[in-house]
DNA sequence: AATGAATGAGAGTTCATTCAT
DNA sequence: TATGAATGAACTCTCATTCAT
């Protein structure tokens, strides 16, 4: 592994620990086994790492979500969003303090938002993926036609990323329950809430 | 108006302006119309402004949601979801700088956590009285039964709140749009995404 | 008693338990049950308190070496030198701190150095008070004649000196000890360290 | 010279002339000629600067104090106890500001006790020295037999202690009277005050 | 005479960044 | 290329003193 790598892995570590605002130049050094001198060798600056640490987020997540198209049409939907929502919920629970991290410094995300964009790095993206398979999917038939795709994943991601904010607030730990999470969740969407007619 | 709330004001002010990171007391005082000093006659410590900020966050939400109970049975469950939604998306939009910043330092997060859950002031709580509020729908009948009250109140404001994230990271304002979103967030929910059985 | 000697008393409290240099005029006026601005009602500064608490020390040794004159050629000198010893003893070890304490600042020492002069307040007060005393013991043959009666002076007040600051470093508390040791300085000094003269 | 030593040196100079309480790591950097930073690349804290200080004190008396035992013997037992006691002086007086400045901060004091005393740093130790000394020479029959050597040494750097510290007091320089002064405390601690034993 | 909120200068300390080696 | 000592600007916080009440 290469230094640049070394020195993005330390970085990512000791933000997760000590959080970007208490994350040193010299503490990343020291886990990354370089000197301080190594950092601006291999970067910009501080916040350049910070910001490949950044980019390095969400990646399994990606992962799914660029296999979802092949999913269409296969198993059951809901089985292919369960997949889709664990995933959602362990790297969102993972990369929490580096996502949220950037509100701290609102200067940062605004010199780097185009750049984000134009990288299509945003956090929408996964949104968008589990909106484009379920339009296919309704395609098919194997959704109810006159509801809203978008929507749909909107909850179900939006669900798992403030679980996944809320248990790292309250300090919990992601256990066995979050495939009970998703599962209830994709339970309750795929029912609806509506009351039977004869009782509205 | 006290000094004690100028202060707080002028706090939440700053870093919703500069983030957490870039917020100092030099600063906060000089929007507050007062000496660095001041701050220290009125409070512990920056960190202690801090949290005193964060206590004054989620007020609407907080103050519809402590509605919500008289709600019950009038109206639409759909029409008081909105009211709810809304609500949310608006007061998340507004904080979430302030509360995603906290991430950026676990320490200072491990430091008031008790007080935070002690006090009953987790982000949780919205959460928790909307699943009561749609538990007592379900006992009026104006739900459907056999679904999961927990499961649908995360589903909204999970995605009111990833949706106030993403805008914010998008540096999109929160127009108009908002009630359209919660509108299909909600039509989409008590719709529910199975196809007709027949088809599925 | 009057609020400037409670202010003082108070003062005296605080630079004991927390030294010259963490005392605060807050602190001092919590004691003293007042106000900050009654400190500066009634002394000038905080210097001035200061220099106030100073004044107010080594009161029992002053006392006893002002009755010394009328212990002329009553009891023994080595009874009456030991009232002595003790009296210093006691008085510098309560008054270390204080005293010690004026040369962290010299300016401060130097401001007033003249003032104490002047009303002969320096610590060598109390030697001179010593051997005047032994001057008159020595006309009255109760003291070897060829020896220098300041000498004798400074060896039992300045082990006393010593002790009080090496008992203070050590955290030592002035136990029952006190009497052991001027008993100790004393026998010494009466005796005399010389072999007799066939082993010199 | 390294810049650890520069910084103490430094120190010691700014401590010596504007006192502990008035020193400040802004000038100290200034008198080493290095930035503020610097100070903190080589040191913890101020206070760490400063304990560096104190334990470079009293280097030449300590010296002297090594040496001594191999004095047993040699010369005159009130010889080797006048190059003693001058050693003494010099540095009492050179060191008592920064001596004494540990009182204006007894946390201070309380934070390093422990450690002065299991490194053997205390100020009892130049006492001890002599104490040993004296025994030894004791036991060659150049002392009196029936004398307490540690009340000898006592007075002896008592006396010198006390000298030191109201020298500083008075703003008197220790000039050449500094032998006379240490010559007649041995005169007469030798001599002994005892009156002829038909006179007492 | 008594108050205590407000002050602001100045303290100790941190840390991203540089650059001579 | 790798280093890490040196930097200095910027930070949070303290506290003696003032003054309107």
């Amino acid at each position: 592994m290469g230094l640049r790598e070394r020195i993005v892995e330390a970085a990512e570590q000791v933000i997760q620990m000590k959080g970007l605002a208490r994350s040193t130049t010299k503490e990343i050094a020291r886990v990354a086994e370089c000197s301080e001198g190594s950092l601006y060798n291999n970067f910009e600056s501080k916040e350049d790492v910070f910001l490949h640490v950044l980019r390095g987020q969400l990646k399994n997540l990606m992962q799914v979500l660029t296999a979802l198209p092949e999913r269409k049409g296969t198993r059951t939907v809901q089985e292919n969003l369960e997949e889709v929502g664990i995933a959602a919920l362990e790297d969102f629970y993972h990369s929490m303090p580096l996502m949220a991290s950037i509100f701290s410094d609102p200067g940062l995300l605004l010199r780097h938002r185009k750049g984000f964009i134009s990288r299509n790095e945003g956090p929408h993206r996964a949104n968008e993926a589990v909106e484009a398979y379920l339009c296919e999917e309704q395609l098919l038939g194997r959704m109810k036609e006159n509801i809203d795709p978008k929507a749909a994943a909107d909850m179900l991601l939006g669900s798992c990323f403030q679980y996944a904010f809320q248990l790292r607030f309250m300090d919990g730990e992601l256990g066995e329950e979050r495939k009970r999470f998703v599962h209830n969740i994709l339970d309750t969407l795929f029912q609806g809430l509506a009351a039977k007619k004869d009782t509205l």
